[in-house]
DNA sequence: CGCATAATGTTATAACATTACGCGGTTAGT
DNA sequence: ACTAACCGCGTAATGTTATAACATTATGCG
């Protein structure tokens, strides 16, 4: 799945729909429970492309009549990133729903500075640059690499 | 400059003497001030290679008869970040001295799991990932790269 | 049913960062 | 030399993000 979403409109519908789906599978897969909340919290992440931190999604779930307290929501962002249907950019301190959930990957974002909007580097992309990275790591510090994330920002195509 | 701080133990007072006279040629030349506060929080930063958080510095300059509130090393953070001198790493909320002020660079860390030392990129490797980068972003996506940040975890040598 | 465990509710607090206002010293223009 | 503008810093208050600790409710299983 590729969503696509900085190379001008798309079937925003689709995506939600598609995240849903593939948390449902995955949940199933690993045996675990998509409750209710959670499902919601995944939902009003994927409302769009845009980073949401996790004091915007309380009111939300206030609204639907949910337990609002910052524990609350933290402990399902928290889920959802452990299934890695979820991704946390550092940068921003907010959680934005994963493009990739079906494969393993090292997790990377462009962030476009102007709108906000962020998209994640292709699975593919990241592969290439891990392989340098290792390499060079090991050679220049003996060290060994176990994960890594990348924040990448800059114009999007929209806005420029 | 390169610090060498995870290849074995090194001539750390070597580090700071050298990371303060590079901030001195460098406020210098861009007609800015090294004032005694900004140097203090600078060496602080440079105590070690791990990474330190704005509330560890703040009892430190209280030590030394500063006033020690937020605003107070937040406001000589964001100086010393102005000059390139130091790096925020924001998985961490922690910073850390800059070990090559005194080129426009890529930013990039390895911080290790284990032991919490972090290692700054060398700014060769970060071209190297940095064309990969600007090339497949443009092509994927159209967009335009402005700068990146990359954290890398793993287990550094002495931990392995 | 009765139990173990998972999920959520609730209260409080920790950790990180910024806003707003003011004051004294330095400096540039007149 | 006067003074207006700016810079660096002090201070108080507040905003934002995240977790700890403990209580309660829901779920599944023998």
């Amino acid at each position: 799945m590729v969503t696509l979403s900085l190379q001008g409109s798309h079937d925003h519908q689709h995506c939600i729909r598609s995240a849903l789906q593939s948390a449902h599978e995955i949940c199933q897969q690993r045996g675990v429970r998509l409750t209710e909340l959670r499902r919601n919290v995944l939902e009003f992440i994927w409302q769009n492309h845009r980073p949401i931190s996790a004091y915007d999604i309380l009111p939300q779930l206030a609204e639907c009549g949910f337990n609002s307290s910052p524990p609350t929501v933290y402990r399902a962002l928290d889920f959802l990133l452990e299934c890695g249907l979820i991704h946390r950019i550092s940068s921003l301190n907010a959680y934005i729903g994963c493009s990739y959930p079906h494969q393993e990957h090292a997790i990377g974002f462009f962030v476009c500075q102007q709108c906000g909007i962020a998209e994640e580097l292709s699975p593919s992309l990241m592969d290439t640059l891990d392989q340098q990275l290792s390499t060079s790591l090991d050679q220049q510090l003996g060290a060994e690499v176990k994960q890594h994330t990348m924040e990448v920002t800059g114009i999007c195509r929209q806005c420029q």
